[in-house]
RNA sequence: GCCCCCAUCGUCUAGUGGACUAGGACGCAGCCCUUUCAAGGCUACGACCGGGGUUCGAAUCCCCGUGGGGGCACCA
């Protein structure tokens, strides 16, 4: 690769998904800028997961999240699964750090235990917005305990959640790499929860102390979080820790472009043929490079020659070009991304990743025609399970052609089976089946009758492959071969002749 | 309702005060190539949200509107 810049300070970068549902496309930019700022700068890619919330707690997403990143070809450098010095890479294995970090915040001042019931809390919110109040936040009834009160029931064991004391006057400015300064007056933010009853932090707090622990340079996340952005340099900056480089990337938008993409929009893309999951996308026939390409281009402004593989993008990255403003999905352009990126395959390459697709169908695959065929499909393929679509004929016995499809243009019944019998015919009277020996008679033929190509070759590719849409004809009859052709001729005219 | 963010073709974007007749990509339309379908090549259509400033000069800077998006949990 040797991408480094060490113009560039290494860059420590990370991931920090919930266990809680599927990878999608968000995610997967977010990884991607991510190991790309990583590798350019020779630092590390790290994914960690935030899993404290245990009721939504899906099994099996970790898994899905590791082998996605693993298809993109952007495997972190550490996480749970490879480990690394700054582990655990799981929040629920991380409980005494962030009770150390609540204590010291209490300790500082700038934080305190809180004792209401959520029911108080329940009703408190209900009758604030009974008021019609802008602000619907805690009342600070546990701000006035007396710290030492406070300190003693916390260790007689009664329930109490760990509150950030806000700053309840004065504006934060919290700077962010591609928005700038944002100020943010300090009444509107609220005594947030950092760590809650069951003793596992909030993001907040939990998101704060492992990008600090694990020493997280530059945070890239998505803008969902610039309303909580004045909380959480408020939090870095009690602990008295330098902040890392803040970069907030833009959301994306359902293809319509009016609001958030989201799990509901999933089940109409998926109708479709499209999904927001990249494990959809990897079964769908996407690629990796197809992918990666398309959702590099949004949030990040590439003038000219946008496609790119992802060593070219490690070449031309910089968080320096990353936008701001919000961006509708447009699977469109996916399947332009993937359908180029597979005319950019080598053939042994395209050709051993259609074949799962095949042998997927119950079809019996001869790799030296499977090498043969790749050629001839590849400027076809949108997706890799097109493949089924343009070549499945190739390996199969027998074809089993739409009768009404025999019937050539123009022509009728009789005629087209008079075509089919002349060019029979012709080929069985050849000694080869080969593209050069088979074509100058067919086309002199097509000339002498005084019929059109498409015409004489429409009948014949109905025969031979059994659908109107195909590769190449002549190509792919070599393939075939000759007793093959030949007889899937002659049961094309058998058929013809039965109408 | 309140807070925050954003604002160039339908969509993704380039553009950082004059080189803009606003560039590219996807899509769309047409043409060429052609045995089908693609791919490829060429051409067309298509945008600076509005109003005020600042300036000799504004897509670019400032303000106000408007529109869009996000957020208001012991979820992330």
């Amino acid at each position: 690769m040797g991408v480094e810049d060490f113009r560039l300070k290494p860059a420590r970068t990370r991931i920090a998904p919930s266990p809680t549902g599927r990878f999608h496309l968000g995610n997967a930019r977010n990884a991607l800028f991510d190991y790309l700022l990583a590798r350019k700068t020779g630092g590390q890619f790290i994914l960690r997961f935030e899993d404290t919330d245990r009721n939504r707690y899906v099994p099996g997403s970790e898994e899905e999240i590791a082998r996605v990143l693993d298809w993109m070809g952007i495997t972190p450098d550490e996480s749970p699964f490879h480990g690394g010095q700054y582990g655990p890479y799981r929040q629920t294995e991380r409980r005494d750090i962030y009770h150390q970090h609540a204590q010291i915040l209490v300790d500082k001042g700038h934080a305190y235990p809180c004792f209401c019931s959520p029911e108080r809390l329940e009703k408190m919110r209900k009758e604030q917005e009974a008021q019609k109040l802008d602000r619907v936040q805690y009342d600070g009834l546990c701000r006035k305990i007396d710290p030492d009160d406070a300190a003693r029931r916390v260790a007689n064991g009664e329930s109490h959640v760990i509150r950030f004391k806000m700053p309840k006057e004065g504006t934060t400015t919290a700077h962010d790499h591609l928005r700038g300064d944002i100020l943010t007056e300090n009444k509107y933010m609220d005594d947030y929860v950092l760590l809650r009853s069951n003793g596992l932090p909030t993001y907040h707090l939990g998101a704060m102390v492992d990008d600090h622990e694990m020493k997280i340079t530059h945070v890239l996340r998505s803008a969902e979080w610039l309303p909580t952005f004045p909380l959480h340099v408020q939090i870095v900056r009690a602990f008295g820790w330098d902040e890392p480089v803040w970069v907030h990337l833009s959301v994306f938008l359902k293809p319509s472009g009016k609001g958030k993409m989201s799990k509901r929009d999933s089940a109409a893309a998926m109708k479709d043929g499209y999904s927001i999951f990249l494990d959809d996308l990897r079964s769908l026939g996407y690629i990796p490079e197809g992918v990666l390409n398309w959702i590099a281009l949004m949030g990040w402004g590439v003038a000219e020659d946008e496609l790119m593989t992802l060593d070219q993008m490690l070449e031309r990255f910089s968080i320096d070009t990353l936008t701001p403003s919000p961006a509708a999905i447009n699977f469109q352009k996916l399947d332009h991304f993937n359908g180029a990126h597979i005319r950019l395959l080598a053939i042994e390459d395209l050709a051993g990743r259609i074949k799962p697709y095949f042998t997927g169908a119950g079809l019996e695959v001869q790799n030296d025609a499977l090498l043969k065929i790749t050629p001839l499909i590849r400027e076809r393929l949108v997706t890799l399970d097109d493949c089924l679509a343009f070549a499945s004929f190739f390996f199969k016995d027998e074809v089993k052609p739409n009768p009404e499809d025999l019937i050539a243009q123009g022509l009728d019944v009789r005629q087209s089976a008079e075509i089919a019998k002349k060019v029979y015919e012709i080929l069985s009277s050849l000694p080869d089946i080969s593209h050069q020996i088979v074509e100058p008679p067919l086309r002199s033929y097509v000339e002498s009758s005084g019929l059109s190509a498409n015409q004489v070759f429409g009948i014949l590719r109905v025969a031979v492959t059994g659908q109107k849409v195909s590769p190449p004809l002549f190509e792919s009859m070599e393939i075939i071969g000759r007793e093959k052709v030949l007889q899937r001729l002659k049961m094309a005219i058998e058929l013809l002749e039965k109408i």
